[in-house]
DNA sequence: ATATGTGCAAAGCATTTGCGGAGAT
DNA sequence: ATCTCCGCAAATGCTTTGCACATAT
């Protein structure tokens, strides 16, 4: 199951580079779109096949939302996300709680843990 | 759009109860596996078409985890969710980290947040 | 009696996969 | 030359929807 990416591509290069020039995390359609500015032949199994080898090597992660479909964007440290509640815009959030194992009962081990904050962004407040 | 559910069925019944009984959020595949219990003629479009209308309602919220079919649970006050990443059930967190209004920056107003802590449960530990 | 609700099967979408051909090494 | 990778189209898997019948009111 572990891909390997041993080649480098010209639609490879295209998907990374709209991940990595976006400022916020991508759904599949909009990677496709982006990346079709440099590649434009590029199908929608390659972006989806691409996504899925950067998500196992854990160069992406993915962020899920209720109700809609999953983000991509590149892992760069330990962060957190914003989502305005008025133009669905996703912000990184660079703080973090710390510590939160107070917070589970005797016999959970927590691992790793992600918040999701709500509000307004500036624009929208 | 807005449907009233203004009849009580023993379907609606058998399926408000699959999620009031469970002490986690349930995957609708597991909703329908539960409520056939009682309802054994019960379809999945009927589990979804049900599941659309109470979070339409806010009766229920969805727990969307990456990767993974939505959940859905009964809104019972601010909690979070523990996901084991052994066997991949989702627990309910009585405990909250409290204010986190620190953690964004100038301009942000937040309104709510999700947290969702990662680890082994302790059937899995 | 009548309009809503249900089950079934088909349709819709997002995502994955098989395959023959294209391209990186 | 070889083996990976790509695009296409078909196949999944989850969710939604159309329709005719069942049922709560």
């Amino acid at each position: 199951m572990i891909l390997t990416m041993e080649r480098t591509t010209r639609q490879r290069q295209a998907i990374r580079d709209a991940l990595q020039q976006a400022d916020r995390p991508l759904l599949a359609s909009e990677v496709l779109e982006q990346a079709k500015l440099a590649v434009p032949s590029l199908g929608i199994a390659t972006v989806y096949r691409t996504l899925k080898t950067l998500v196992a090597e854990e160069s992406l992660q993915i962020v899920a939302l209720p109700g809609e479909n999953p983000r991509f964007e590149f892992a760069h440290g330990h962060h957190h996300h914003f989502c305005c509640q008025a133009c669905k815009r996703v912000f990184d959030v660079h703080a973090c709680p710390g510590d939160l194992s107070r917070l589970v009962p005797k016999g959970f081990r927590i691992a790793n843990h992600e918040l999701t904050l709500y509000g307004k962004c500036p624009d929208c407040a």
